[in-house]
DNA sequence: CGGTACATTGAGAGATATCAACAGGCGTGG
DNA sequence: CCACGCCTGTTGATATCTCTCAATGTACCG
């Protein structure tokens, strides 16, 4: 695996035009602070498949997810995975009480982000309260999904659980990029098989099983939805 | 149900003595700050399986447990349930983003807590930073807590989970209450079956199992440590 | 003492995992 | 440009773990 931290733009982004802003903990920010804030971040780029931070390592920064998609897991000493969730742009990573990361973060395809020294973040975090306050609501919104996702992993079948996946990961990607019915999943078979808590056979039969029933359409690097109702409705049930 | 909302010390209690106040969210607030929060927060007692507050229901007060053990739970449509966790003195819930709560709240046996109203609370915290700050941290830990449980979930055997989930409740009961190998159990088979992601026979039958294995003693109301280097053992795995 | 709720145990079924083979796409190198 | 190999995904056959259904046991309480 390369190790190309390459820095993009040294300093040289303008955080204003930034595309994550509005979502992101920027958002948080009137246009005196985000001048500010531009001295703290740095671009970084990280090729498909580079781990970004892992579980476990000293927390030296705190990540803002600019483009790509990122997989977030733990490990469990004989191997088994449990991807707890993707990072998609305007996610905010690196957030610990123990100075060390409590999962690891992978680039699945190319990724940039924001990086930001973790002292001087902290500094700066120090007089702005209603950043703090930003920061608390993305930890609590995650944790509300967290929850959502432990209901999944916990009390539902397979068809159910990947039915539900596509269909939030749907969503995600509108709240991005607008409304469409094709649903490109950069991830892998086995990303999907880790999230749900399915082995990648049982991913790939009931893909299989939803085309067959008409409800999906697999295509190149993603799904499209033939019948959303019905999606919804295994996702309900 | 009944529906005994008592009032155990109308306002008449003092934060400074509380039980909880060094695991709780009061920890951050000094001396005078902690005699302006008293005016705020009121004790209320809720008999076994009283519902605290539900999901979905407009959220009107935060909580601060006191006494008593809670189960934190969500229910799917046909009426599976997930339990997200078990709240102890010094936890604190209600926090959100949508103004609504996402997982509802049943007393386990007779419970106490410290109820504050939600306005009271938001504008006494607007101008306390470190109590904000100690909310976060809070929420941190908890959003790492609920990762852990979906590695659990999601990966792990039925004989793992039993082992992992007593040996993580032990450790809360030490934190409170100091050490011990006798751990008591104030919940359900069935509610330990729905936080694990199994059924009540699996939960038996495993239990059944770890004891014919000497690793553990059941005993009314809870389990006696045999072996904790091998339970330890099977929750590493 | 009987009843009810909870827990344990047993037998069998079913969902998902495991093991194994095969197919398709893509890049590399001849 | 084609052939090969590798990687990912799909499909099939079988195994296994956990669930389901049912019966029994146990503790608590009126």
């Amino acid at each position: 695996m390369k190790h190309s931290l390459v820095a993009v733009e040294p300093n040289g982004h303008i955080c204003s035009d930034c595309s994550v802003r509005k979502f992101s903990v920027c958002a948080s920010l009137d246009a005196n602070e985000v001048r500010d804030f531009e001295h703290l971040g740095r671009h970084v780029a990280f090729a498909p498949c580079e781990t970004i931070f892992s579980e476990e390592e000293l927390t030296s920064s705190f990540y803002n997810v600019l483009d790509g998609v990122m997989r977030l897991y733990k490990l469990l000493p004989d191997g088994r995975r449990q991807i707890v969730g993707f990072a998609l742009p305007g996610d905010f990573l690196g957030m610990n009480i123990s100075g060390r990361h409590n999962f690891s973060a992978d680039a699945i395809g190319p990724v940039i982000v924001c990086q930001f020294p973790k002292a001087a973040f902290a500094r700066f975090i120090e007089e702005k309260p209603h950043l703090l306050r930003r920061i608390n609501e993305l930890a609590i919104r995650e944790l509300s999904q967290a929850r959502d996702h432990m209901v999944l992993l916990g009390r539902r079948s397979a068809e159910e659980k990947v039915a539900t996946f596509l269909l939030c990961w749907r969503e995600r990607l509108i709240l991005l990029y607008g409304p469409s019915n094709t649903v490109p999943l950069p991830m892998s078979r086995q990303d999907i098989a880790d999230f749900l808590g399915l082995t990648i056979e049982t991913v790939s039969r009931t893909f299989t099983k939803l085309e067959r029933d008409r409800i999906i359409e697999i295509i190149p690097g993603g799904i499209s939805f033939l019948d959303l109702a019905r999606a919804e409705a295994l996702a309900a049930a």
